[in-house]
DNA sequence: GGTAGACCTGG
DNA sequence: CAGGTCTAC
């Protein structure tokens, strides 16, 4: 299909999610139980595996670019990171899989996240292509017949199912969760234990459109200590980074997020 | 409301 | 020593 203004590798390499690889120059995914590979060739994207309407949902294709662009460029140094990452886009993320999947990851790395919410899929969803798994529901979590201390994950096995069996007994409602505006859904989620101010955060920025949304990790905080000589708290540099940027600060996040990702060290 | 300490596991 | 969070002052 063709795309509007979008750079796949950047989007794929920047963190967001947990379930793509890339191999053979194809990016390999799984999204809403489809096994899904991608091939960008300049504005145009081969897809194997789902719809057109699928990727552009996913891959936000509505949100118009350089209208967020003008709108997050209020100072030179993100300006230069925008013009280094052009078309990176944040990705619509199923709710259920984002929460879960980030209540894992707490005090840890990607590579290891990855890890982790592979064998969670391994061990409890199902397997839709040969070694393919799909991302488990609450339901099969709590009705797999397997030890969770295969998965490995250390001591964020109980708040992940906790929070399985808060969704399955409506405690934790998608629905409810959908239906809040920002304040109100990062009130919602930290009712479960295991999520903080800062996963709280990712979920409402990458599942439930919540673009003001600026999740504050160690990255953002050093950016928004060396750029704008902010530090303290979680929400003093949150709200900063939301005064700062605007109503769009959720894509500045992204670009700072990747922008001191490949800057290297500290 | 704000801050030390501990925390599974793995590279 | 790490994409934070919980608990206890």
């Amino acid at each position: 299909m063709k795309v509007p203004l979008f750079n796949l590798d950047y989007t794929l390499d920047s963190g967001q999610v947990f379930r793509w690889w890339k191999e053979d120059r194809w990016w390999h995914g799984v999204v809403d139980n489809q096994y899904i590979q991608l091939q960008q060739d300049g504005d145009y994207l081969r897809i194997r595996g789902t719809s057109e309407d699928t990727i552009a949902h996913y891959f936000r294709f509505d949100d118009n670019l350089e209208e967020i662009y003008a709108e997050i460029s209020k100072d030179e140094s993100i300006d230069s990171i925008i013009d280094n990452f052009r078309g990176l886009r944040l990705i619509r993320q199923d709710v259920w899989e984002c929460t879960a999947s980030y209540i894992l990851a707490t005090y840890s790395n990607v590579p290891r996240i990855k890890g982790m919410v592979d064998s969670v899929c391994r061990a409890y969803g199902r397997e839709i292509e040969d070694g393919i798994f799909s991302f488990p529901t609450p339901e099969e979590i709590l009705e797999g017949d397997v030890d969770i201390a295969c998965c490995r994950l250390g001591y964020r096995a109980d708040w992940f199912l906790g929070l399985a069996s808060m969704a399955y007994s409506g405690e934790f409602d998608i629905c409810e969760l959908t239906s809040r505006d920002y304040r109100g859904a990062i009130e919602y989620l930290k009712k479960v234990k295991g999520i903080g101010n800062k996963v709280a955060d990712c979920v409402a920025l990458f599942s439930l459109n919540h673009l003001q949304a600026c999740p504050v990790d160690v990255r953002i905080a050093r950016a928004m200590r060396d750029i704008y000589g902010i530090t303290g708290s979680y929400d003093k540099v949150a709200s900063y980074a939301r005064e700062h940027f605007g109503r769009f600060a959720g894509y500045a996040q992204e670009y700072l997020y990747i922008s001191e990702g490949r800057a290297g060290n500290r």
